[in-house]
DNA sequence: CTGCTTTTGTTGAGAAATGAACAACGAAAG
DNA sequence: CTTTCGTTGTTCATTTCTCAACAAAAGCAG
């Protein structure tokens, strides 16, 4: 498919990203994004009907990037392996500016929100393979798993990522392993 | 003026010193310009006639930009200023990956030849304005600042930029100052 | 409220970039 | 030597992008 398509919704999807990383999401202007992205503004149109519009497939887009990231060859994940998850936080880690802008900004919760919806999808396929001790329902434990990760995700890239990958993954698989007591 | 010219020629630019850091000039081929560039393969002929063609107007055009970010407003060096050299110093620290590029790219001596060129152009003016002791004849005083400039230059990218550029200005200031006695 | 400016979304003509195809050439491999 | 193989430089029809102009809506100062 001709380039020019993909380089013109990258580059204003970047330019829109670093605007949100600068000022509040009403205040960015369509002119504003095209002027930052090299593009005439016209081109914006040309591939978002508006600012939401492009808010929107910003979240879906980098979403699937970083899906993509991590599901290299396997295509299908069909065990939560050790270096999927690696290689997400990999990932998070290289494209840092980008992910921190979408994960800690206020203004929409679009892509926590839809990348809980992702990981919980997944997770379940998972889940239903465990063997799970008795009295945990599966739809429970998915959205408690879900729910954890996303947000051991969101705290380690708020925190600037304060542990290497393998730590933070080393961490997870050592506390969803020990067996917490707490009352 | 069409802004996706500029665009691609500098993309096109940009991944033609990106390739040049790598390999020799002489391995690069056209195909693997326009693939780093994310560009197509004819688009690099629609704006340069071949490889030689590239690399004498990336040369030409990395010489002006660094030309024009010292010459900020007064266009007209009517005098060495310090801040002058500074800006220099500070837009090839910024811009270190390609310069060294340019600067040390054995196979090529253009760029440092073509810069001496154009900083003799401009000393020659200031020396003409100098009051030199007598015997010092004007085009061999501005034979010896320009090279003196472009060397050291070259050096301090060459080294990886050892000092600030406050500090090399300082430096060259006191070196020009100083009454060499070397005899 | 009333101007005044900025931004928006849309249009059309023209320019630039695209992919695909081509013949020609040199280099490497059999 | 002959046969691949990759690169080159060029062409062409098609698509995308650009610029400029436009009317309408929104935002804002007096």
């Amino acid at each position: 498919m001709d380039r020019r398509i993909e380089r013109s919704r990258q580059m204003i999807m970047q330019a829109f990203i670093g605007l949100l990383e600068e000022q509040d999401f009403e205040k960015i202007t369509i002119q504003g994004i095209a002027d930052r992205a090299n593009v005439n503004r016209g081109t914006v149109y040309l591939h978002f009907t508006d600012k939401y519009d492009l808010l929107e497939q910003s979240v879906e887009t980098y979403l699937m990037m970083l899906v993509d990231s991590c599901l290299q060859e396997e295509r299908v994940a069909t065990e939560l392996s050790r270096e999927l998850l690696i290689r997400a936080f990999t990932y998070l880690k290289e494209h840092a500016s980008i992910y921190r802008v979408l994960m800690t900004n206020k203004g929409s919760p679009t892509f926590r929100h839809r990348m809980t919806q992702f990981i919980k999808g997944n997770i379940t396929v998972v889940v239903n393979y465990m063997n799970l001790e008795t009295g945990i329902h599966r739809d429970v434990m998915a959205q408690f798993l879900s729910i954890s990760v996303t947000g051991l995700i969101e705290w380690w890239i708020v925190e600037s990522m304060p542990y290497t990958p393998e730590e933070m993954v080393e961490q997870m698989t050592k506390i969803l392993e020990a067996r917490l007591q707490l009352w």
